[in-house]
DNA sequence: CAGCACTCGGGTAATTAGGGGT
DNA sequence: AATGTCCTAATTACCCGAGTGC
């Protein structure tokens, strides 16, 4: 009983961004601040990131920057 | 609720190597640098090394060094 | 409605990076 | 070649109270 899923884009709470890098939650809300990690806000104002995303720069992908 | 962890792959910080290894967490970066140690870096520029393979060097585990 | 875990803020210690020198 | 130590700047970790998510 699944429920189903629509169109959306897999998210990450804080938290488990946090552990995927080991390091506080805190930390990453800073990256998201300084705009290294896109973030989704909730409409409370709690933020989620793009699992994709957080992959990516795990596996050290040097992220696109819109400039040449 | 603990937060989950999808594929989070268990990550140790300098301090924590330097002591397993009883030595400076400076030494430490020494060997990541010299490519004897893999290394993933924060958003920052911090480095988190693998538990895994800190675990397998402590063990003795044969790297890619014949002593003849 | 109530409750608990998590996140949001800010502020302040503790680590880490990096180069240089023993 | 390999560590440990000194320095400064940057990044990260833990403190609090209040609000969000479920």
């Amino acid at each position: 009983m699944t429920a189903r899923t629509p169109d959306a884009e897999p998210l990450l709470t804080p938290a488990e961004v946090a552990s995927m890098f080991r390091v506080d939650p805190k930390t990453v809300t800073r990256w998201a601040k300084a705009g290294k990690l896109t973030s989704i806000r909730t409409l409370g104002g709690h933020r989620r990131y793009r699992e994709v995303e957080v992959r990516a720069l795990l596996a050290g992908i040097p992220q696109q920057r819109s400039e040449a």
